[in-house]
RNA sequence: GGACUAGUAGCUCAACUGGAUAGAGCACCUGACUACGGAUCAGGAGGUUGGGGGUUCGACUCCUCUCUAGUUCACCA
């Protein structure tokens, strides 16, 4: 069914046209929804037609107005205010659109098929020193979420994860653990593998940090004493022997890191995310060396005397950077570069999306520069969403100073609010233990999760473990509750048969159906951009709306049975895109709650 | 110092990318249940959109200057 604001927007082009014989685009025909207070579904701002018309705003509006009514069977009246031209939409439009693309099963969404642009997106990537934190936790929620966007809207989608598991703080784990350790596991410690790592990197953040005050103590500079503490120089000789393959710090190396992929594999579960490939730095790590000394060989990079190799950036306004050290091993940005062309070769990716905090803007910067440099043209297609820090009320989290919010912590402590919460109301008791921890736990996360996507991606978000996750208002478990209340209202009216009759349909069932009508937008507009909370603050407002329509209006007991069936029909595509909507956020909704 | 990002109600966030009287939630007052689920609904109060200039029919949005905060500026990943 053609949307219909693409119909508006056409009737606009021949009304001017035929009114004033001039020829304009559809595009600038400039078309918004009607607000609220005024009547009306769709608002064609006029003013930028006055040039066309050459008489006033009012004048255009009408002459406008009327023709578009006259030349639509769509568009049942019209009224002009100061210049906006409200087009009242026929209810027949509706109708038809409740009874046909919002009873299907996936409305708003784009099909995938062979033909759909192959999209890459990478999130995640821990390190394996340490658990995760609320920061990965955006991380995480947002690169879900986005890869299920894209694909709703058409995309044939790869999750990728890049696990940072070499590199000197997994060697102070390691080197702590050996000496400290007394052969600790998970399974004698009784703790998830990733938080004992994580144990032990803290002891050796105290063992560094003591040997440096006795050393300043004994009048050494503290930079010194910094730079040559003796725990980093066992670190470092960890690292080394790491390189050259030693066996036994092989096998340790091994040992640790799978028990952190336990601890891991457990919080991503919880989480409800998952990826189609995982890639491991100590497997990619070697790859950019090779292309950097192609580039070199082109002239593209140049080496400096100590033997270090660097790109010249300034012609793009940025500096030197980096590409090889003098002893020829690999930076950041090295593997960087070998990551990036190992996946197009695999994949031939149409796009590749990092999602990597806003610190790291400049690093994505230079690594599309540099591709380019060496005339790889598909550097076009890397998009870096950057999004901001979470911050805590007292200021940034910093794992050092014990001010991190622990991601699997935080996920205990929001579903056993979400257990008080419900054992207040008692909804539930007809449930058994295990049906209840799953709706808690459904309701906890849900609202989790809904805290963190709602927010602008790019913006940074402050997030107060006392107080801000809360469970009314715009939150996830009143969209969760919502849905319940839809699902209970769909049981008990349950064989009641559904049409859409020729009743009239009062402003709340229009306005229901009109909001509706934009999610397919919605969906598209969340995709483009890489906002999830897009569809958040829609499926907000869209509960809300249901809310109040449900306040009003009584939809079991309606005056007569074609009323009864017109609401049903209406709950239930309500129901279907909250659905929809709160599983592209990653989120489920609970049939009681 | 350079670069990038942000600054909207006491707090947490919106504003369809230049449109009408800048909207929600929390917190604070006041109301609404013999109900299809009160984790709801209605109302009140709360704003010089950091500040100054400019662009035009029209600016939270664009330009310019400025203030504040965050990030980053190279051999940590």
């Amino acid at each position: 069914m053609q949307r219909i604001d693409q119909i508006i927007k056409s009737v606009a082009v021949e009304a001017v046209r035929d009114n004033w014989s001039v020829n304009i685009q559809e595009g600038q025909v400039q078309i918004q929804k009607t607000r609220r207070e005024f009547e009306g579904d769709f608002t064609v701002v006029v003013f930028p037609l006055l040039r066309h018309s050459k008489c006033s705003p009012e004048e255009t509006g009408k002459a406008m107005g009327q023709y578009m009514v006259d030349h639509s069977d769509m568009l049942s009246g019209y009224n002009v205010i100061k210049g906006f031209l409200n087009m009242v939409v026929s209810q027949q439009y509706w109708k038809e659109l409740l009874d046909g693309d919002l009873r299907g099963p996936h409305y708003g969404f784009t099909p995938v098929d062979a033909g759909s642009p192959n999209v890459m997106i990478e999130f995640s990537s821990p390190n394996t020193n340490k658990p995760l934190h609320l920061g990965h936790i955006r991380n995480n929620l947002l690169g879900y979420s986005v890869s299920k966007i894209m694909e709703a809207s058409g995309n044939h989608v790869t999750k990728v994860n890049l696990v940072n598991d070499r590199g000197i703080h997994i060697c102070k784990s390691m080197l702590v653990w050996q000496s400290e350790g007394n052969g600790e596991t998970p399974e004698t410690a009784g703790m998830k593998g990733d938080h004992l790592v994580g144990k032990y990197y803290v002891q050796f953040d105290q063992i560094y940090k003591s040997q440096i005050e006795a050393q300043v103590n004994e009048g050494v500079i503290r930079r010194e004493a910094e730079a040559k503490a003796p725990v980093l120089e066992k670190a470092r000789e960890m690292l080394r022997k790491w390189e050259a393959d030693d066996p036994e710090v092989r096998r340790l190396w091994e040992k640790m890191n799978s028990w952190v992929y336990d601890g891991f594999e457990e919080t991503y579960k919880r989480l409800g995310v998952s990826f189609d490939k995982t890639y491991y730095e100590s497997e990619t790590y070697k790859l950019g060396k090779e292309i950097v000394l192609k580039g070199l060989e082109e002239g593209v990079f140049y080496k400096k005397e100590d033997g270090s190799v660097w790109a010249n950036l300034e012609d793009e306004g940025l500096d030197h950077k980096i590409l090889l050290r003098a002893d020829g091993t690999s930076v950041y940005m090295t593997q960087e570069l070998g990551t990036a062309h190992q996946r197009y070769d695999e994949y031939g990716f149409d796009s590749h999306i990092y999602v990597v905090g806003n610190e790291q803007n400049y690093h994505f910067q230079v690594l599309a520069i540099v591709l380019k440099k060496m005339g790889y043209m598909w550097a076009d297609k890397l998009f870096h969403l950057s999004y901001g820090m979470v911050e805590l009320p007292e200021g940034k989290m910093k794992s050092r100073e014990g001010t991190v919010v622990d991601a699997d912590d935080l996920m205990d402590e929001m579903e056993s609010t979400a257990k008080m919460m419900s054992e207040e109301l008692g909804k539930l008791e007809d449930h058994n233990e295990e049906e209840k921890d799953i709706i808690y736990r459904q309701v906890g996360m849900g609202a989790l999760k809904y805290f963190i996507l709602k927010v602008d991606p790019k913006k940074n978000m402050t997030f107060d473990p006392g107080e801000s996750v809360d469970f009314n208002g715009n939150t996830g478990p009143f969209i969760q509750y919502t849905y319940a209340r839809i699902r209970s209202v769909i049981r008990k009216g349950e064989g009641i048969p559904k049409s859409i009759g020729d009743i009239q349909m009062n402003v709340k069932e229009v306005s229901l159906i009109r909001m509706m009508h934009e999610y397919p937008e919605i969906i598209n507009e969340a995709s483009r951009t890489l906002n999830p909370s897009l569809v958040a603050n829609f499926l907000y407002d869209l509960a809300k709306e249901f809310n109040q329509f449900y306040h009003d209006y009584s939809i079991l007991s309606a005056d007569n049975q074609e009323q009864v069936g017109l609401r049903l029909l209406i709950v239930e595509a309500i129901g279907q895109i909250v659905e929809s909507g709160m599983d592209l956020l990653g989120i489920e909704v609970p049939e009681r709650m």
